[in-house]
DNA sequence: CACAATTTGGTGGATATCAAACAATTTGAT
DNA sequence: ATCAAATTGTTTGATATCCACCAAATTGTG
């Protein structure tokens, strides 16, 4: 019979098997972690970790297309559309018409938007401050450079 | 005017403005890229990485509680039960009764699900080789190290 | 024991996301 | 210039997940 003899740990009384040497799944927690840790932080913002990506994007690229913003964010042209509803409907977020093109719709933060995305930054600091709190300076940049090595087409 | 002149480093024609330096972002792209190259090499076996932890975790706990479950991969209560409705239905996993308590479902691995779990594990060691193709086996232990700083309390 | 509190699996509603289709428009090839 | 191909935003299902609530069963407390 195989079997190398595995050391088997549990945590909380429930044996992981194999999955705790798996990346993916470590992953997996983490962000879990992260998204708990954002949601009780940001809560009353009503705002999520993806939420805030796509106002900074649309920040830093006023005018940009609904399919940049997909692109960008990697979420589906159909799933844009929805998040781009919502933020207008809040009024966070503006569709305007495209200079060239009659198809596209040029995103930009309202004046709301911008104010909001100003108080947010720092909560969202303060969020990452906590979240790497067992982490020296060192070892966080070692993180995002090991994570970045994961995906390097970054398509 | 404030605005600590930046660098401006735009990927594929966006900027990304502070996103790249935060964990959570990072994170985010890495689990998007697993999800995918998972999907692509394991997507006739219509499994997902949750999905293979669910089976994973069943095959190590033979006949642990839904709730047990549920708290093992992080998932809502009434998520498991959709989850394991649908392996039941494909018939990998099993609901049995308990044995002191009639509330409770003991869940196993039928012998199907059993034959496809060991199918399944070589697919998923070789989609983690890829994924971290470009870490040496250091950086590995590394990444998995620090990641598992990220939530200690690991409730 | 009696009975309140907790636990367990489950249902129904809300939301986010993807995928497949679509019409309007733009681009490209000849 | 014409017309096929690609792009853009959108709509319409399908699915996965959460949350609030529920009934049945168990546990704990007087």
């Amino acid at each position: 019979m195989a079997g190398k003899s595995m050391t088997v740990r549990k945590t909380n009384g429930v044996d992981r098997g194999l999955l705790p040497m798996l990346v993916g799944y470590q992953l997996r927690l983490a962000q879990i972690a992260i998204f708990r840790n954002f949601k009780q932080r940001l809560g009353k913002y009503a705002i999520t970790p993806g939420l805030f990506g796509v106002l900074v994007l649309i920040e830093a690229n006023a005018g940009m297309k609904q399919t940049d913003l997909a692109k960008a964010i990697h979420l589906d042209r159909s799933s844009v559309v929805n998040v781009i509803d919502n933020l207008e409907a809040v009024g966070l977020v503006e569709r305007r018409a495209a200079n060239g093109d009659r198809r596209s719709k040029a995103l930009f933060l309202t004046a709301k938007g911008k104010r909001l995305l100003q108080r947010l930054k720092p909560r969202v600091a303060e969020h990452e401050r906590h979240l790497t709190r067992h982490l020296s300076g060192r070892d966080q940049k070692t993180l995002v450079s090991l994570l970045q090595k994961i995906f390097p087409e970054h398509r």
